[in-house]
DNA sequence: TTCCGACAGTGGGGTCGCAAT
DNA sequence: ATTGCGACCCCACTATCGGAA
C-alpha cells in the first residue's frame, strides 16, 4: 500500500467532525489492506509508530526537505526506514538519524511529508486515535466492536489483532485472551470531587488508599517474573525487589495490579520525584538513586493459577488477592456498607495523615475493565488553591492556534517583584481563551515569537495538587497539576499570594 | 429531547540515558 | 562536565459526538 493512500485518508478523517464518518473512512482503507500490512497501516492511522521509540523528535524534523514529485513510497518502505532509524546508536547517531530522516522525506511528496512529520512527531491531529481505529477495524472485518476492543486490550497490540482479524475473520478474536506474561492495558479511574460524591455515585464500594508512585502490572509464570508500566513498557530489569516479592507468593501463575513506591524508614511514602527517579534508573549504572528501595503495593488480582479473574466482581478479586499477598504488600482498604459515610471520611483523612495522595473508591460489583477509564473507580484527592499573577503566555497549537494559551504564573516576593513558578493551560474554556488573548495583548511589554510577556496585573485563581521542588524556576518550587479556576478581577497583583505561602505547601522534610 | 460516557486534544514538570558540545 | 533531546513517568481539564435515558 502506498503511503499516499494513508496520507489522503488521514486528511479526510481530519476534515470531518463526525466520528461515524471518520470510522467509515478508516474502515474503507482497512478493507483494502493486506493482512501482512495491517499492523503498520492501522498503527499509523491510530497515530502511533510500531517501533515506539526511534530517537527522532521535533528538532530532527525541523529542516525542510525538497519533496518528491510523484507518490511512490510504500507503507512497508516507510516502516523499514523507521526501523533502520531506531537502530542507529553510538557516536554520530544524531547526524546518522538526520541523514536517514532526510533521505526518507526526500522520497515523499509534500502531502506525504506532512503526514510523516506529524506521525513521527506524535501529533496526527485527525480526531481519531486508537478507539476510532478499533471501531473501524471492527466495521471492516464485520466483527462486533466490543469484542475487537476486548481482544486489543487483552492482546496488548492493535496491530496483531488487525492482522489476525483481516486474515481469519471474526473467529480469530477468540485467540486473544488474558495470558500470563503478556501485559494487559490497566483499568483507570475517574475523578470525584469528594468522598461523599464518590459514595453517592458508586453505592456499595471499597475505599483504597491512593499511593503516589508508579503503576505496575506484575506477571509471574513459575520462575519467570515480568513487570510492566501503565503503558505496557517492561521494566523488570530495574526492579529486583518486585521480582523477589512475586517469587515469594504461594502461587505459580499470577497477574497482579499495583503501585510502586519508595518508603522512608518510618514507612511513609517519599515524594513522587524520588520514586520516579529510582524507577527510571538502570541498576547497572552505579548511582545514589539505585540504592533507594522500592515497595510494591498490590490492589488487584487479574489471574491466578490458570483462572482469568477479570470478569469477577471487585469484592471477589480482592478476597483472592488478600489470601495470596502478605499484608505488608497489600493496599490499605476499607469496605463500606451503605450509609457509612462517616467511616469513609475518617479513612480518607487517615490516608492523608499517613502521607498518601488520597483514596480511590471502587464499586464492589464491578468487573476489571482493562484499558478503560470506567466509572467503577473514582479517585479523590485534596485540591489546594492559590491566587497567582500572570507574567506571560505562550501561543497555543492545533485547535488553540492564534490564541494565547499557556500561562506563566508568578508569586509575590517580599520586595514586590514576582517569581515565576510554573505554567498552566488547563481549565480554560474557549471563551476564556479569547478573552485572555485580547487582554494579555493589551498588557504586553514584550512579544517574543513564542508569545507575550505582560505587565504583572492579572490575578488568576489556580488549583493544584501539591508543591514540589524545582531546579527550573527561580522560586525553587513549582505546582503539581496546576489548572485555572477563574480570573480574580477583584484582586490586584499586590494582593496575590507570596512565594513563602507557596512554600508552605511543601511536604515536611524527610530523612533522605 | 436532554443527559452523559467515551474520546481526542492540549499541553504541564521531573527524571533518566545518551550524544553532542 | 554540562547541555539538549527523546522518552516516559505522573496528570487535569474542555469540547465534541453519539448512544442512552
Amino acid at each position: 500500500m502506498l503511503l499516499a493512500e494513508l496520507a489522503r485518508t488521514s486528511r479526510e478523517v481530519a476534515a470531518t467532525s463526525a466520528r461515524s464518518r471518520k470510522t467509515a473512512l478508516l474502515a474503507e482503507l482497512f478493507r483494502g489492506t493486506a493482512p501482512a500490512e495491517a499492523p503498520v497501516v492501522i498503527t499509523y492511522l491510530a497515530g502511533r509508530l510500531p517501533q515506539r521509540r526511534i530517537g527522532v523528535g521535533w528538532s530532527s524534523l525541523a529542516e525542510p526537505v525538497p519533496p518528491a514529485g510523484a507518490p511512490t513510497l510504500t507503507v512497508a518502505q516507510v516502516d523499514a526506514a523507521l526501523t533502520e532509524l531506531g537502530a542507529v546508536h553510538g557516536a554520530g547517531a544524531q547526524a546518522g538519524r538526520r541523514e536517514l530522516v532526510e533521505r526518507l522525506l526526500s522520497r515523499a511528496t509534500a502531502e506525504e511529508q506532512e503526514f510523516l512529520v506529524r506521525l513521527i512527531g506524535g501529533e496526527v491531529r485527525q480526531g481519531a486515535l486508537d478507539a476510532v481505529a478499533v471501531d473501524a477495524l471492527a466495521e471492516a472485518a464485520g466483527a462486533p466492536a466490543a469484542e475487537v476492543r476486548r481482544a486489543v486490550m487483552l492482546g496488548g497490540s492493535l496491530g496483531a489483532v488487525a492482522e489476525r482479524l483481516l486474515a481469519d475473520g471474526p473467529a480469530a478474536l477468540a485467540g486473544f485472551r488474558l495470558t500470563v506474561g503478556r501485559p494487559v492495558l490497566p483499568m483507570l479511574a475517574h475523578t470525584a470531587k469528594s468522598v461523599g460524591e464518590a459514595l453517592d455515585r458508586l453505592g456499595p464500594c471499597v475505599l483504597d488508599e491512593k499511593l503516589d508512585g508508579i503503576r505496575i502490572q506484575v506477571h509471574r509464570d513459575g520462575p519467570v517474573v515480568r513487570v510492566f508500566t501503565r503503558t505496557l513498557d517492561e521494566i523488570t530489569a530495574r526492579l529486583p525487589e518486585v521480582v523477589a516479592a512475586a517469587l515469594a507468593l504461594p502461587a505459580e501463575r499470577v497477574v497482579l495490579d499495583g503501585e510502586l513506591v519508595a518508603l522512608d524508614p518510618r514507612g511513609r511514602p517519599r515524594p513522587f520525584q524520588q520514586t520516579a527517579g529510582r524507577v527510571g534508573s538502570r541498576l547497572d549504572v552505579p548511582g545514589a538513586s539505585g540504592a533507594l528501595p522500592l515497595t510494591p503495593v498490590f490492589f488487584d488480582l487479574l489471574a491466578l493459577d490458570g483462572r482469568d479473574l477479570l470478569e469477577l466482581p471487585t469484592a471477589e478479586r480482592h478476597a483472592e488477592l488478600a489470601r495470596l499477598v502478605p499484608a505488608r504488600l497489600l493496599v490499605r482498604r476499607r469496605v463500606l456498607a451503605a450509609g457509612e459515610s462517616a467511616a469513609a471520611e475518617e479513612f480518607a483523612a487517615a490516608a492523608l495523615a499517613r502521607g498518601q495522595e488520597g483514596v480511590v473508591a471502587k464499586a464492589l460489583d464491578a468487573p476489571y475493565t482493562a484499558g478503560r477509564r470506567g466509572t467503577a473507580w473514582l479517585k479523590v484527592k485534596p485540591v489546594h488553591t492559590l491566587d497567582l499573577v500572570v507574567l506571560g503566555a505562550e501561543w497555543g497549537h492545533g485547535r488553540r492556534a492564534g490564541r494565547l494559551s499557556n500561562l506563566h504564573l508568578g508569586a509575590r516576593e517580599p520586595d514586590g517583584s514576582f517569581a515565576m513558578l510554573g505554567k498552566t493551560f488547563k481549565g480554560l474554556t474557549d471563551r476564556l481563551l479569547d478573552w485572555q488573548t485580547e487582554r494579555l495583548r493589551e498588557l504586553a511589554v514584550e512579544q517574543p515569537a513564542w508569545g507575550v510577556l505582560v505587565r504583572p496585573e492579572l490575578v488568576v485563581e489556580i488549583a493544584f495538587d501539591g508543591v514540589q521542588r524545582s531546579s527550573r524556576y527561580p522560586a525553587g518550587v513549582t505546582l503539581r497539576f496546576a489548572r485555572v479556576l477563574r480570573y480574580r478581577a477583584d484582586k490586584s497583583a499586590a494582593e496575590a499570594d507570596t512565594v513563602a505561602a507557596v512554600r508552605e505547601f511543601l511536604p515536611p522534610e524527610g530523612n533522605t
